[in-house]
DNA sequence: GCGACAG
DNA sequence: ATCTTGTCGC
Protein backbone atom coordinates (compact mmCIF):
# COMPACT_ATOMS: atom_id res chain seq x y z
CA UNK A 1 0.00 0.00 0.00
CA UNK A 2 3.16 2.14 0.85
CA UNK A 3 6.36 1.95 -0.63
CA UNK A 4 7.28 -1.73 -2.19
CA UNK A 5 10.65 -0.85 -2.70
CA UNK A 6 11.66 1.89 -0.33
CA UNK A 7 15.54 0.74 -1.05
CA UNK A 8 15.45 2.07 -4.92
CA UNK A 9 13.74 5.37 -3.14
CA UNK A 10 15.78 8.86 -4.53
CA UNK A 11 18.62 9.55 -2.17
CA UNK A 12 20.08 12.94 -2.83
CA UNK A 13 23.28 12.07 -0.55
CA UNK A 14 24.32 9.34 -3.68
CA UNK A 15 27.47 10.65 -5.91
CA UNK A 16 26.06 11.74 -9.51
CA UNK A 17 27.55 8.15 -10.39
CA UNK A 18 25.35 6.39 -7.86
CA UNK A 19 22.16 8.24 -9.17
CA UNK A 20 22.78 6.87 -12.77
CA UNK A 21 23.23 3.54 -11.37
CA UNK A 22 20.45 3.33 -9.63
CA UNK A 23 18.55 4.80 -12.32
CA UNK A 24 20.04 2.02 -14.65
CA UNK A 25 18.78 -1.03 -12.18
CA UNK A 26 15.22 0.89 -12.00
CA UNK A 27 15.50 1.07 -15.85
CA UNK A 28 15.62 -2.96 -16.00
CA UNK A 29 13.19 -3.21 -13.20
CA UNK A 30 10.28 -1.39 -14.20
CA UNK A 31 7.23 -2.50 -16.40
CA UNK A 32 6.74 -1.07 -19.98
CA UNK A 33 3.89 -2.82 -20.85
CA UNK A 34 -0.21 -2.89 -19.85
CA UNK A 35 0.10 -4.43 -16.22
CA UNK A 36 -2.82 -3.20 -14.41
CA UNK A 37 -6.26 -4.15 -12.79
CA UNK A 38 -8.86 -1.28 -14.23
CA UNK A 39 -10.49 -0.98 -17.31
CA UNK A 40 -8.93 1.94 -18.92
CA UNK A 41 -12.16 2.47 -20.98
CA UNK A 42 -13.80 3.46 -17.71
CA UNK A 43 -11.45 6.68 -17.91
CA UNK A 44 -12.69 8.23 -20.51
CA UNK A 45 -16.32 7.03 -19.97
CA UNK A 46 -16.32 7.99 -16.36
CA UNK A 47 -20.47 7.37 -16.09
CA UNK A 48 -19.92 4.45 -17.71
CA UNK A 49 -20.52 1.11 -15.03
CA UNK A 50 -16.93 -0.70 -14.92
CA UNK A 51 -16.95 -4.33 -15.93
CA UNK A 52 -17.67 -5.38 -12.21
CA UNK A 53 -20.15 -2.93 -11.66
CA UNK A 54 -17.77 -1.81 -9.38
CA UNK A 55 -16.60 2.67 -8.87
CA UNK A 56 -14.06 3.77 -11.73
CA UNK A 57 -10.16 4.04 -11.02
CA UNK A 58 -8.45 5.81 -8.85
CA UNK A 59 -6.17 8.36 -11.39
CA UNK A 60 -3.86 10.69 -9.54
CA UNK A 61 -1.76 14.10 -10.47
CA UNK A 62 1.43 15.16 -9.13
CA UNK A 63 3.05 18.01 -9.64
CA UNK A 64 5.57 20.48 -7.98
CA UNK A 65 6.25 23.84 -7.10
CA UNK A 66 8.49 25.44 -5.00
CA UNK A 67 8.95 27.63 -1.82
CA UNK A 68 11.48 30.51 -1.08
CA UNK A 69 13.35 31.54 2.08
CA UNK A 70 13.69 34.88 3.74
CA UNK A 71 16.95 35.22 2.04
CA UNK A 72 15.52 34.56 -1.25
CA UNK A 73 16.46 31.42 -2.22
CA UNK A 74 14.31 28.14 -2.94
CA UNK A 75 15.00 25.90 -0.06
CA UNK A 76 12.22 23.67 -0.38
CA UNK A 77 9.83 21.45 -2.60
CA UNK A 78 6.21 21.33 -2.35
CA UNK A 79 4.55 17.94 -3.85
CA UNK A 80 0.85 18.29 -4.51
CA UNK A 81 -1.50 15.23 -4.90
CA UNK A 82 -4.90 15.20 -6.30
CA UNK A 83 -6.87 12.28 -6.14
CA UNK A 84 -9.83 11.50 -8.99
CA UNK A 85 -12.62 9.20 -9.52
CA UNK A 86 -14.67 9.41 -12.61
CA UNK A 87 -13.92 13.27 -13.31
CA UNK A 88 -14.22 14.20 -9.57
CA UNK A 89 -11.39 15.28 -7.31
CA UNK A 90 -11.81 12.59 -4.27
CA UNK A 91 -8.43 13.81 -2.36
CA UNK A 92 -6.11 16.49 -2.31
CA UNK A 93 -3.12 15.97 -0.04
CA UNK A 94 0.61 18.07 -0.32
CA UNK A 95 4.04 17.71 1.57
CA UNK A 96 6.88 20.22 1.57
CA UNK A 97 10.47 18.89 1.98
CA UNK A 98 13.74 20.75 1.93
CA UNK A 99 15.27 20.82 -1.27
CA UNK A 100 19.03 19.09 -1.55
CA UNK A 101 20.29 18.97 -4.81
CA UNK A 102 20.11 21.76 -8.29
CA UNK A 103 17.92 21.00 -11.10
CA UNK A 104 19.93 18.33 -13.31
CA UNK A 105 18.74 17.31 -16.21
CA UNK A 106 18.45 13.22 -15.92
CA UNK A 107 18.35 13.20 -12.37
CA UNK A 108 15.08 14.98 -11.89
CA UNK A 109 13.68 12.12 -9.05
CA UNK A 110 16.61 13.26 -6.76
CA UNK A 111 15.48 16.55 -6.44
CA UNK A 112 11.59 16.44 -6.39
CA UNK A 113 11.48 11.92 -5.40
CA UNK A 114 11.14 12.85 -1.70
CA UNK A 115 8.53 15.53 -1.56
CA UNK A 116 6.47 13.09 -3.74
CA UNK A 117 6.93 9.80 -1.59
CA UNK A 118 5.77 12.09 1.51
CA UNK A 119 2.76 13.61 -0.22
CA UNK A 120 2.01 10.28 -1.59
CA UNK A 121 1.95 8.85 2.53
CA UNK A 122 -0.48 11.28 3.05
CA UNK A 123 -3.12 9.90 0.89
CA UNK A 124 -5.90 7.55 2.13
CA UNK A 125 -7.26 6.68 -0.98
CA UNK A 126 -4.95 3.97 -2.98
CA UNK A 127 -4.28 4.99 -6.58
CA UNK A 128 -5.17 2.71 -9.24
CA UNK A 129 -2.62 4.90 -11.70
CA UNK A 130 -0.28 7.98 -10.86
CA UNK A 131 0.35 10.82 -13.57
CA UNK A 132 3.70 12.46 -12.90
CA UNK A 133 4.90 15.93 -14.58
CA UNK A 134 8.06 15.01 -16.42
CA UNK A 135 9.38 11.98 -18.55
CA UNK A 136 9.18 7.79 -17.95
CA UNK A 137 10.56 6.28 -20.08
CA UNK A 138 11.78 8.98 -22.02
CA UNK A 139 14.74 9.21 -20.02
CA UNK A 140 18.97 8.49 -20.99
CA UNK A 141 18.75 5.30 -18.44
CA UNK A 142 14.97 4.98 -19.10
CA UNK A 143 14.07 5.71 -16.17
CA UNK A 144 12.30 9.45 -15.46
CA UNK A 145 10.49 10.30 -12.37
CA UNK A 146 7.79 8.86 -13.56
CA UNK A 147 9.34 5.67 -13.57
CA UNK A 148 11.16 6.24 -10.65
CA UNK A 149 8.27 6.73 -8.57
CA UNK A 150 5.91 3.97 -10.44
CA UNK A 151 8.97 1.21 -9.17
CA UNK A 152 9.21 2.23 -5.73
CA UNK A 153 5.21 2.26 -5.47
CA UNK A 154 4.76 -0.67 -7.79
CA UNK A 155 2.12 1.64 -8.97
CA UNK A 156 0.81 1.85 -12.46
CA UNK A 157 1.83 4.96 -13.53
CA UNK A 158 2.79 7.57 -16.86
CA UNK A 159 5.16 10.54 -17.03
CA UNK A 160 3.59 13.59 -18.85
CA UNK A 161 6.12 16.26 -19.47
CA UNK A 162 5.77 18.95 -22.19
CA UNK A 163 9.35 18.94 -23.59
CA UNK A 164 11.36 16.52 -24.67
CA UNK A 165 14.35 15.30 -22.82
CA UNK A 166 15.77 12.75 -25.13
CA UNK A 167 14.61 10.60 -28.31
CA UNK A 168 13.71 11.20 -31.57
CA UNK A 169 9.56 11.50 -33.32
CA UNK A 170 9.45 9.39 -35.85
CA UNK A 171 8.36 12.33 -37.83
CA UNK A 172 7.69 15.75 -37.66
CA UNK A 173 5.05 17.08 -34.70
CA UNK A 174 4.06 20.53 -35.74
CA UNK A 175 0.78 21.58 -36.21
CA UNK A 176 -0.75 18.69 -35.84
CA UNK A 177 -4.54 17.76 -35.58
CA UNK A 178 -6.34 16.65 -31.84
CA UNK A 179 -5.46 13.01 -31.30
CA UNK A 180 -2.13 12.37 -33.27
CA UNK A 181 -0.12 10.44 -31.89
CA UNK A 182 3.84 10.13 -33.20
CA UNK A 183 6.18 7.69 -31.81
CA UNK A 184 9.49 8.85 -29.89
CA UNK A 185 12.21 6.59 -30.71
CA UNK A 186 15.48 6.36 -28.82
CA UNK A 187 18.50 7.23 -30.24
CA UNK A 188 22.46 7.00 -29.09
CA UNK A 189 21.53 9.11 -26.16
CA UNK A 190 19.38 6.35 -24.84
CA UNK A 191 20.68 3.04 -22.57
CA UNK A 192 17.77 1.27 -25.15
CA UNK A 193 18.38 -0.27 -29.04
CA UNK A 194 17.65 2.58 -31.20
CA UNK A 195 14.74 2.51 -32.50
CA UNK A 196 12.55 1.11 -29.48
CA UNK A 197 9.54 3.28 -29.01
CA UNK A 198 9.63 5.06 -25.51
CA UNK A 199 6.62 7.22 -25.56
CA UNK A 200 4.38 8.73 -27.62
CA UNK A 201 4.12 12.72 -28.80
CA UNK A 202 0.83 13.26 -27.91
CA UNK A 203 -1.52 16.09 -29.57
CA UNK A 204 -4.18 16.53 -27.01
CA UNK A 205 -5.47 19.67 -28.07
CA UNK A 206 -5.14 21.58 -31.15
CA UNK A 207 -6.63 24.90 -32.22
CA UNK A 208 -8.76 25.03 -35.53
CA UNK A 209 -7.12 28.05 -37.05
CA UNK A 210 -3.80 28.15 -38.97
CA UNK A 211 -2.91 31.37 -36.90
CA UNK A 212 -1.64 29.69 -33.78
CA UNK A 213 -0.65 26.13 -32.72
CA UNK A 214 -0.42 24.04 -29.42
CA UNK A 215 2.93 22.29 -28.92
CA UNK A 216 2.33 18.29 -27.77
CA UNK A 217 2.96 16.27 -24.74
CA UNK A 218 5.63 13.81 -24.54
CA UNK A 219 3.47 10.99 -22.77
CA UNK A 220 6.14 8.25 -21.77
CA UNK A 221 4.89 4.93 -19.64
CA UNK A 222 6.35 4.95 -15.64
CA UNK A 223 5.61 1.70 -14.94
CA UNK A 224 3.29 -1.32 -15.69
CA UNK A 225 1.95 0.98 -18.64
CA UNK A 226 2.70 -0.09 -22.38
CA UNK A 227 3.32 3.56 -24.53
CA UNK A 228 0.26 3.03 -26.55
CA UNK A 229 -1.85 3.15 -23.45
CA UNK A 230 0.00 5.69 -21.68
CA UNK A 231 -0.67 7.91 -24.82
CA UNK A 232 -4.38 6.81 -24.74
CA UNK A 233 -5.01 7.53 -21.39
CA UNK A 234 -3.03 10.89 -21.50
CA UNK A 235 -5.50 12.01 -24.34
CA UNK A 236 -8.63 10.62 -22.75
CA UNK A 237 -7.91 12.11 -19.34
CA UNK A 238 -7.16 15.74 -21.08
CA UNK A 239 -10.74 16.59 -21.12
CA UNK A 240 -10.77 20.67 -21.82
CA UNK A 241 -7.33 21.28 -21.41
CA UNK A 242 -4.06 20.52 -22.81
CA UNK A 243 -2.45 18.52 -19.92
CA UNK A 244 -4.73 15.61 -18.30
CA UNK A 245 -6.98 16.61 -15.85
CA UNK A 246 -5.24 14.88 -12.85
CA UNK A 247 -1.90 17.11 -13.95
CA UNK A 248 -3.93 20.32 -14.37
CA UNK A 249 -5.24 19.76 -10.80
CA UNK A 250 -2.36 18.89 -9.30
CA UNK A 251 -0.35 21.99 -11.47
CA UNK A 252 -3.15 24.62 -9.34
CA UNK A 253 -2.88 22.65 -6.32
CA UNK A 254 0.89 22.96 -6.33
CA UNK A 255 0.37 26.76 -6.49
CA UNK A 256 -2.84 27.32 -4.48
CA UNK A 257 -0.47 25.11 -1.71
CA UNK A 258 2.35 27.86 -2.07
CA UNK A 259 0.77 30.68 -1.96
CA UNK A 260 -1.59 29.54 1.55
CA UNK A 261 1.78 29.21 3.20
CA UNK A 262 2.94 32.57 2.29
CA UNK A 263 5.53 32.18 -0.49
C1' DG B 1 35.93 20.92 -27.17
C1' DC B 2 30.75 21.22 -28.78
C1' DG B 3 25.93 20.38 -28.24
C1' DA B 4 21.72 18.73 -25.60
C1' DC B 5 19.37 19.23 -21.51
C1' DA B 6 12.04 16.77 -17.99
C1' DG B 7 11.18 20.57 -13.97
C1' DA C 1 10.37 25.53 -11.95
C1' DT C 2 10.11 30.94 -11.51
C1' DC C 3 10.01 36.28 -12.58
C1' DT C 4 4.97 38.81 -14.80
C1' DT C 5 1.16 42.94 -18.21
C1' DG C 6 -0.48 43.35 -21.86
C1' DT C 7 -2.14 41.58 -25.88
C1' DC C 8 -3.44 38.81 -29.98
C1' DG C 9 -7.27 36.09 -31.69
C1' DC C 10 -11.67 33.58 -31.43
Amino acid sequence: MHDRRPDLAPDADLSRGEMEALQREIGTLATFEDDFAFDPDALSNPLASTADGGKPPVVVGVDQSFLTNDAGDQDRALSAVVATRGGEVIERVHAVTPLEIPYIPGLLSFREGAPILAALENLSVDPDLCLFDGSGRIHFRQAGIATHMGVVRDVPSIGVAKSLLCGMPREDTDDRPTGTKIPIESNARVDAPDGTVLGYAVQTRQYDSPNRSINPLYVSPGHRVGPETAADIALALASSYKLPDPVRLADKYADEAKTSLGK
